[in-house]
DNA sequence: AGAGTCTTGACAATGGCGTTGTCAAGAGTG
DNA sequence: CACTCTTGACAACGCCATTGTCAAGACTCT
């Protein structure tokens, strides 16, 4: 499954919040107020459905270790991603990977990409 | 007085709480939590007076822009001062002249240094 | 078609955070 | 000495982030 994840289009949406949340663990209701706050916009399918692409993932995953290992909120980690856009991803990139690497969470391969 | 602030020595201690308090506009309580919280360091009296510089100003300033008018809090204020430190001034400070001008606030010449 | 499950948007509860207030004791000033 | 300010610490309150709940609609399977 993990590997499944890695090599398909990192673009392409295929999860329903149901599974994103779950890869994430996250609560259902945490994604679509991150997507109201703009944090994460998943594609919609034609009946208004959330799709979330393995972008979306990492995007969330770096929203989430922001939150619950450094206690960001969200008016920061959306600077952070003004920052991110403003300046590319290589000094966030470094952040990240430092981030995770003390979380102990799993490493992707990059950063997250700006949705 | 504004013109006075400038053209001292950015470094040197010389604001008791209660007027760095005033010139920053927040209460003193709070910067004491800044403070606890690690943001800012301002140096003590032999008598534990805490005496702000122009430099530890233009950090709570800089922390006053973020949290009251992008709504940042001080984690992620702690995060930023790390990417600073980081990375060097150069993209904080570009991030910081426009939030100042969308703040209608006056313009320093230089952003805040690390303390 | 029907049953069951999932998704949507929206209202609500709860714990934590940031700011402010308060206070006793000590320090500083005139 | 009298008054004011500063210290560190306890407390109150509003706001935010997360989670829970729910009615209506969408989706999947038999």
């Amino acid at each position: 499954m993990a590997s499944d994840r890695v090599n398909r289009d990192p673009t392409r949406p295929v999860y329903v919040i149901s599974v994103a949340a779950s890869i994430v663990s996250v609560h259902p209701r945490t994604l679509r107020i991150y997507e109201d706050e703009g944090l994460v916009c998943p594609a919609r399918t034609p009946t208004n459905i959330r799709l979330y692409s393995e972008q979306d993932i990492r995007r969330v995953l770096w929203i989430r270790h922001l939150t619950r290992d450094r206690g960001v909120n969200l008016a920061g980690i959306r600077i952070l991603f003004e920052l991110e856009e403003r300046i590319g991803t290589r000094i966030l990139e470094s952040l990240y990977d430092e981030g995770m690497e003390e979380a102990g969470a799993d490493r992707p391969e990059t950063a997250p990409d700006p949705v």
